[in-house]
RNA sequence: CGGGGUGUAGCGUAGCCCGGUUAUCGCGCCACGUUUGGGACGUGGAGGCCGCAGGUUCGAAUCCUGCCACCCCGACCA
């Protein structure tokens, strides 16, 4: 494996693709806009997959699965849940292959569908299709179901993990008896996310509404959080909508309360996919690879021997088990890679570049001197440590390790977050340093139009958190009530 | 979908303008030996429809046409 990533202020696209691929993490499938993922990138989004289904069944939501195909006529119930999606669909037309009778196959003209089938750009069309029948009344809500899938948009232009014509995600599609209660669920949502990010990823998030122009489909109120690449770009990293009750009246999805009265229900509609393997390479990876928070690794320890003779194999190989069983002991995931194939100087550079939080090391020195060494990726340093403390200190460095990467994106955050008041300076930022920037905007879409016209910048979102302050919005100086956080985004 | 670029062995590439021996080099791969605490070294070896399809020519990796794929920049977007 050549070892040749780009430094990323001289190309940050190339360094990206370069890790993606020297990380084993994917590749480009030849099939347009679709990424092979490789086992090892796999078994990390198995990792998330895995925390989020936990967080998601701990809040009372149950998985289900739902068809890949839409019929056409679906989708067009919601009006505006069409215009979003209608540009970027993939659509099924026919169902068989013949014999082109020179050794090839053509589509048969003769099984051509009498409707159209959509391969889902998302599902919220036939789940609230399918709803309708399983909702009859207050006792049958709320309804909280996830499901675990792969969607295709025909985007224009694609990028590994971050945008590929098809992906996978979790799409949680929720149906309430009000309208508080469906906003309290969008909002619980939002902060799963923000809590998977923070405490999993190590990625410090902006939880925010979107503008209106930047709205889901069908949605009356979208949350997002947002985070920042190292680039000083942004990445929307999750979101989750308030539907109100566009999705039931288009699908006719009505109960019956306590008081007999029938009403639409309210939904709610939120997800995550593969792009976050995108933001967690982004945000913590350096030119030696991928570097992984230790709350995701696949393998968060690794022991590699080193030997010459196989008496010394043995003699080492004991060790290292011992060690290991006393990590696994303590629940912590580790891996004794006792190939004679590789070299340790070849191993030590596989794992880094796979983002390993820790390596221990191990030779005849160090059996009988009872230490191993010790080398931490984040900060690509090594130590030794004693034999018989060395399990405390590893299950210590987990912690600290999660925490320090953490604070390292949030410390990079923190110094590419700028505040400005008029739209000079915030050009000029943009164009000296990128990143957040948080000004005053008038809340009209043709203001927002016009800065993304003129600088590539947009709304990221409207935060949460944001305090209230008058002032003038940057462009027209009409008032405004709060600052919004602009970037140019992924 | 618009602009730009690139397709040669698993990966990275030279050759292409100006057509002409057996298609270059490095990494990787295989065998043997020496090695093994940061990507080892030596010797030998395997591996190519030069993206695909046509055309021009005595002759095409090289020239022409069409197509496909990928990358970058836009527009679109999780």
């Amino acid at each position: 494996m050549a070892k040749n990533l780009t430094k990323r202020s001289e190309d940050y696209s190339k360094w990206y693709n370069e890790l993606v691929l020297q990380a084993d993490l994917a590749e480009n499938s030849g099939v347009r806009g679709c990424m092979v993922i490789k086992p090892y990138g796999f078994s990390i989004w198995e990792k998330m997959q895995a925390e989020l289904d936990r967080m998601f069944k701990e809040t009372g939501h149950q998985n289900a699965y739902f068809p890949l195909f839409i019929p056409k006529s679906y989708f067009s119930k919601e009006a505006s849940h069409v215009d979003g999606f209608a540009k970027e669909c993939a659509v099924v037309t026919h169902y068989r292959l013949k014999d082109d009778g020179e050794g090839g196959v053509v589509v048969d003209p003769d099984a051509k569908l009498e409707e159209e089938l959509i391969v889902r750009p998302t599902s919220e069309t036939i789940i609230w299709d399918t709803y309708r029948k399983w909702i009859q009344s207050y006792r049958d809500l709320p309804l909280l179901i996830n499901q675990w899938a792969n969607v295709v948009r025909w985007e224009m232009r694609t990028r590994l993990f971050l945008r590929t014509t098809e992906f996978l995600w979790q799409e949680g599609h929720t149906a309430h008896a009000t309208k508080k209660e469906a906003i309290e669920e969008t909002e619980q949502m939002l902060d799963i996310y923000a809590d998977f990010a923070e405490r999993y990823m190590a990625i410090p998030v902006v939880k925010g509404l979107k503008t209106e122009s930047e709205r889901f489909a069908g949605a009356l109120e979208t949350y997002c959080i947002e985070a920042l690449m190292q680039d000083g770009k942004a990445l929307q990293a999750g979101t989750s909508h308030f539907l109100g009750q566009n999705f039931a009246k288009a699908f006719d999805v009505k109960f019956t309360a306590k008081d007999g009265k029938q009403d639409f229900v309210w939904a709610s509609s939120w997800g995550v996919s593969t792009r976050l393997m995108g933001a967690l390479i982004m945000t913590h990876s350096d030119d030696n690879g991928l570097v992984l928070p230790p709350n995701l690794a696949p393998d968060q320890v690794v022991i590699v021997p080193i030997y010459r003779s196989d008496e010394q194999f043995d003699l080492v190989s004991k060790v290292a088990k011992e060690v290991m069983s006393e990590l696994r002991a303590k629940g912590v995931r580790v891996k004794f890679d006792n190939r004679d194939t590789h070299k340790p100087g070849w191993k030590f550079n596989e794992y880094e570049l796979k983002g390993v939080p820790v390596r221990l090391a191990i030779g005849p020195r160090d059996v009988e001197n009872g230490t191993l060494e010790l080398a931490r990726r984040d900060t690509l340093t090594k130590e030794t440590v004693s034999r018989d403390e060395v399990s405390g200190i590893v299950v210590a460095l987990m912690d600290e390790i999660q925490k320090n990467l953490y604070k390292k994106a949030q410390n990079h955050r923190t110094e590419n977050t700028s505040e400005v008041s008029t739209y000079d300076e915030f050009k000029e930022v943009l164009k000296t340093k990128g990143g957040f920037i948080y000004a005053h905007w008038d809340g009209t879409n043709e203001t927002e139009e016009k800065v993304k016209n003129e600088t590539k910048a947009t709304i990221r979102c409207i935060p949460l958190d944001a305090k209230d302050e008058d002032g003038e919005c940057m462009v027209t100086g009409k008032p405004s009530k709060r600052k919004v956080l602009f970037a140019k985004a992924y």
